[in-house]
RNA sequence: GGCCUUGUGGUCAAGCGGUUAAGACGGCGCCCUCUCACGGCGCAAUCCCGGGUUCGAUUCCCGGCAAGGUCACCA
């Protein structure tokens, strides 16, 4: 068969010589041992954890070793294509402070350019045609319903499914009825000839899971659809390597595919990167577990992390915890230190799938949280009020200084003695409500009706906003004796039947009519923080 | 079903021939205390199963089993 006549048929007209792209696409000038990674999303709009879980180690592995990430657009299947996808993926990347060097709508070097797969069309023509002219690929002309049917009939007998050996027909077509097929007309697409076979295992070293053995390819998978676009197998092969990747990191889904790849790379005589494979992020699901997914998990979305207000950094930290084993235990020993500073390496990453824990996230955000300065912590709520917040929560902000005492007074923020009570912003904003709207109901009192009402107006009458805590507190304990409270913590304990019920019992009384809430931080500091008049006025209500 | 991957407490996991089998989260309890939170102390809980190899296996080998992934002109 005459190869290079056919390849013209197929793909008429002069495309830049295979050389030229080498020359055009040079190996890049880096230091040794420098890693170019990259992200390769496609522009479906939708980013979640598991391309952040990725882009993380890819970005921590490429600047680390003084190399290069990027980010390419995987744009090869129009239907899932979606305005705006690559500046949502932009934003959400940010937001957790993932930098990248070069790539599409990234101000950097174009060498390597362009982006986006799809403008790259001719590119991955001319190989493909260079693979007709060799003769290791074809043209297979065969509709998507005998297609299917072929897949039934491999099912019912039980064979393994797909395009190989005996099941791929096109693959021994004539040279007479391939032009014949031509001639008529008929919508083709290009399949590699695949030379490999699965008895044949390949031991190959996995850069996550280590040493793997990987079975041949044998099958003629689609380069080149019938649109003159590649799939995602070729147009991998093609860019990794011009644009000079030299570590995939990407998911385990991949590994069924990496025969494949393998198989590409070495009929195109490129020379393969190394792969990392890492596990998925999984949820349990009643008594199984599966990939988090995006329609029953919005935890899932990286929107997700900013409406509910979680702190960048400290969904980073967990996503360091899971990603490499050892990075707990240092961060443990190095609170301060930035996290570049840690070594992080594709070995260390986990082999297996890991479960998403919320309650870990959890922790982590209120000790990241808890480390931040007032103006700091007054600066992310705000910016997060802002977005996302109610109106009156906007509002809380007006007041500068109100807010900066209630952060620092009270939640101890900046402070030595820390407190650890919200994970998220949605829930500060909570937290503090009640220091800016008066609570619109109230918590149960444990005592009885008339019992408040003297309480309260016991310590009305001797209220004074000029006291200290220790003077506010002694009036306390006086209105506790005087209505049979025990004064004193240690006598009520020693013998709890000979009072009503303790100082505790009475305070309670006082923080419900203060904040609406039976547990608060300290009460006279928030009966500072409101003042003489609202908090007379809290107090009046509440009788 | 074929192929591939993975199997240490509820979760994330360290360990890689001899350990009281780290640590963190979560749970529970105690202390501190006007509540909550913080902090401190403590407790419970693990090597998937069966064969080997070995003086000795969580660690090595084989076989099961289980879980996950994948089998498109989607990525």
């Amino acid at each position: 068969m005459d190869y290079k006549a056919l390849a013209e048929r197929l793909l008429p007209g002069e495309y830049p010589s295979l050389a030229s792209y080498e020359e055009k696409y040079p190996p890049r000038d880096l230091p040794k041992g420098a890693q170019v990674t990259r992200l390769a999303p496609s522009p479906t709009g939708f980013i979640h954890l598991g391309n952040l879980f990725a882009a993380i180690a890819n970005e921590r592995i490429a600047h680390q070793s003084g190399g290069i990430l990027y980010l390419r657009i995987e744009d090869t299947d129009l239907k899932r294509k979606v305005e705006g996808a690559v500046e949502a993926v932009k934003n959400a990347l940010r937001y957790f402070d993932i930098k990248f060097d070069e790539g599409a709508e990234i101000d950097g070097d174009n060498t390597y350019a362009p982006w986006y797969q799809r403008q790259r069309a001719e590119i991955y023509r001319a190989f493909v045609k260079h693979l007709i002219e060799i003769g290791r690929a074809y043209p297979c002309f065969c509709t998507e319903e005998e297609l299917t049917k072929l897949r039934e009939e491999q099912t019912a007998k039980k064979e393994i499914t797909g395009y190989y050996g005996k099941y791929a027909r096109c693959r021994n077509l004539s040279e007479e009825e391939i032009y014949k097929n031509l001639d008529a007309g008929k919508p083709f697409v290009i399949r590699l000839k695949s030379m490999g076979n699965p008895e044949n295992k390949i031991k190959f070293r996995d850069a996550i899971k280590g040493e793997i053995t990987v079975t041949e390819n044998d099958q003629d998978v689609v380069i080149l659809k019938s649109d003159g676009i590649p799939t995602y197998h070729f147009a991998h092969a093609i860019d990794d390597h011009l644009m000079r990747t030299t570590l995939v990191i990407r998911g385990e889904e991949w590994l069924a595919s990496l025969p494949i790849h393998i198989e590409l790379f070495d009929v195109l005589g490129f020379e393969r990167p190394r792969y990392g494979h890492n596990c998925s992020l999984m949820k349990q699901d009643g008594d199984t577990r599966r990939k988090l997914s995006k329609r029953k998990d919005p935890e899932l979305s990286l929107e997700f992390y900013r409406k509910e207000g979680y702190y960048a950094r400290a969904v980073k930290v967990y996503m360091l915890t899971l990603l490499n084993s050892n990075f707990e235990e240092w961060y443990l020993k190095n609170p301060e230190k930035p996290l570049e500073e840690f070594k992080f390496t594709a070995e260390k990453m986990s082999k297996s799938g890991t479960l998403f824990d919320i309650d870990k996230l959890n922790d982590i955000s209120k000790n990241e949280l808890s480390k931040l300065s007032a103006e700091e912590m007054f600066d992310f709520l705000k910016t997060w009020a802002d977005e996302f917040g109610t109106e009156a929560q906007k509002g809380y902000f007006e007041d500068r200084e109100k807010m900066l005492k209630v952060l620092t007074l009270c939640m101890g923020i900046g402070g030595k003695k820390r407190r650890k009570d919200f994970t998220t912003a949605s829930q500060a904003m909570d937290f503090i409500k009640y220091f800016f709207e008066r609570p619109a109901s109230y918590e149960d009192y444990r005592v009885e009706k008339e019992t408040k009402k003297a309480i309260l107006e016991g310590f009305l009458a001797k209220y004074d906003p000029a006291d200290d805590s220790q003077a506010w507190f002694a009036k306390i304990k006086e209105i506790a004796a005087e209505h049979g409270f025990a004064a004193e913590m240690k006598d009520y304990k020693a013998s709890p039947e000979a009072y009503r019920g303790s100082v505790a019992d009475v305070a309670e009384v006082l923080r419900i009519a203060t904040t609406g809430k039976a547990n608060t931080p300290d009460l006279w500091t928030i009966q500072q923080i409101l003042g003489e008049e609202e908090t007379k006025a809290r107090i009046g209500a509440a009788m």
